[in-house]
DNA sequence: TTGTGTTTTACGACCTCC
DNA sequence: GGAGGTCGTAAAACACAA
């Protein structure tokens, strides 16, 4: 059995970040490898997001075998689950962050949802106020 | 239709752990 | 050294008011 690694990250402070790549220099030039200018990005499918979603409910952190799986069944390479991953997990964080900083600021008119939720975002299902109930069978 | 703001993929830099 | 974490960012896709 190999478990993925869920270990706590303190990232460097933001001092000596240098700047990341550029793609659009040298048209896809620089250090570009699979970024083409015809398709920067893909966009992906309901049925693509709704998985992902509900493997994201159900684990935060998806195992390797896991990933291999989805991927699988959704057409995707397992490098896409997880950067899909990945890019969740930030969306979360920064949603928190906004719900953190509304309850800190309660002289704010409107604090009750009625711009709590970005477009198509749905809370209910997200469940963010709550820890993220985990399978027992990946339980350690 | 267009201008503008937000969200969504994808990656590089940097970090930790084994 | 490699895998995978966060953070910051680029650019396409999308939403919406003017």
């Amino acid at each position: 059995i190999c478990w993925t690694r869920i270990r706590p990250y303190t990232p460097a402070p933001p001092a000596q970040r240098r700047k990341p790549y550029d793609v659009a220099a040298g048209g896809g030039g620089g250090s570009g490898k699979t970024r083409t200018k015809d398709k920067y990005r893909v966009v992906y499918i309901d049925h693509q997001h709704l998985e992902l979603e509900k493997e994201f409910h159900y684990i935060r952190y998806i195992t390797i075998w896991q990933k291999s799986e989805l991927a699988a069944n959704l057409g995707l390479t397992e490098r896409q689950v997880k950067i899909w991953f990945q890019n969740r997990r930030a969306k979360e964080h920064k949603v928190n962050k906004q719900q953190q900083q509304q309850q800190q600021s309660p002289q704010l008119p409107t604090a009750h949802n009625t711009t709590a939720t970005p477009a198509g975002l749905n809370t209910s299902l997200l469940g963010t106020s709550s820890p993220m109930p985990v399978k027992e069978e990946f339980l350690p």
